[in-house]
DNA sequence: CGTCGAATTGATGTCATTCAACTACAGTGG
DNA sequence: CCACTGTAGTTGAATGACATCAATTCGACG
């Protein structure tokens, strides 16, 4: 990708890593504004609720970007953890030394359109939450993510559409018999 | 707002318009890229969904704009409708025009600045959906927009609760008796 | 005063949660 | 190599939250 190469010249704080497994990247309650390029490999952000309960927030598989944005306009500590799922591959850069540089239009351009996307992205997932069914949230992240059942257990799928692992099963239970 | 005198200057197109309570500025299924600052009053954007029901998406009062990104990102019909609650005063501009021309640094980085904070509410949208109950959601939606429950027919915000009007209104009878 | 949509209320139904038990399976240590 | 352990996933019964349906009241406005 064009726009991380410039990234990556930009700001010198910016590096390869790579992670494990289980590693968790960012911890909720810390101030930070690192972002994470996925190369290969799997990531998920995930809150934790006052009563304990695990909130997957988004998966990034190669190709995406994750960043906590939410704190990071704030200033405030995250609400998000960020975890790996697989052993992956991952060029972090820093954002708040993104928004101090000076970057050209074109730059400047590719960076709202990503931007642009993942609004239209959330925006799609708060319509889906408010008009839809578990069942209809499930074929639609099917439709959407193809590949991503296979990558992550299932009970983490349950926690993105906001149900329990429980409700997935038997949902998935109802549609084999559909087939 | 300073960044929105720059856009007026540039975008030759945008102008300042007057629209009545219950004027519909963007039907679902067009391709528009308009957006809407709101000087005074207040706009709300929703979607029909298959079975006819409405979902309001976000309510925007002065301060800020509304724009449907989603549809003028992917370049797909809108799903969204704009409609007017109030008589508003608004300044119409063109996103389309705007992610064209050419900006300075610092124009560019307002830009971000006001799509990071819609990120922002978007993030916290989404965690609330999936972890709060209806009365969570709610107490937050008051302590958020306090000035909107009095502006705002209570089954808009049911709508935008993402739960029925029946609902809201016994989720209220059971608040006023814990006061 | 009459009308129409908004809001309330109660009875019933549905979907998803909770709780609990059980199976399948991968990893660990003996 | 096998027993032990822990985690993921499944299943079923009971519960709970919210939806649906239907009737009534309230309030704004002509």
């Amino acid at each position: 990708m064009n726009y991380l190469q410039e990234i990556i010249k930009i700001d010198k704080s910016s590096k390869e890593i790579s992670c494990k497994k289980g590693e968790i990247l960012q911890y909720a309650g810390t101030i930070t504004s690192l972002a994470y390029y996925v190369k290969k490999g799997l990531l998920r952000s995930y809150s934790i609720d006052g009563k304990g309960k695990e909130h997957v927030f988004i998966f990034a598989s190669e190709g995406w970007i994750m960043a906590d944005i939410e704190s990071q306009e704030f200033n405030t500590p995250t609400e998000l953890f960020i975890e790996c799922l697989e052993n992956s591959e991952l060029i972090v850069f820093d954002r708040k030394c993104l928004v101090e540089a000076k970057l050209s239009d074109e730059q400047r351009k590719d960076e709202i359109r990503l931007m642009s996307r993942r609004i239209a992205v959330l925006q799609r997932r708060v319509l889906l939450l408010m008009s839809s069914s578990a069942k209809e949230r499930y074929n639609s992240f099917l439709a959407t993510y193809p590949d991503l059942p296979n990558r992550v257990p299932q009970h983490m799928i349950a926690s993105y559409l906001g149900i329990t692992p429980q409700a997935l099963s038997t949902i998935r239970r109802e549609m084999v018999g559909k087939n």
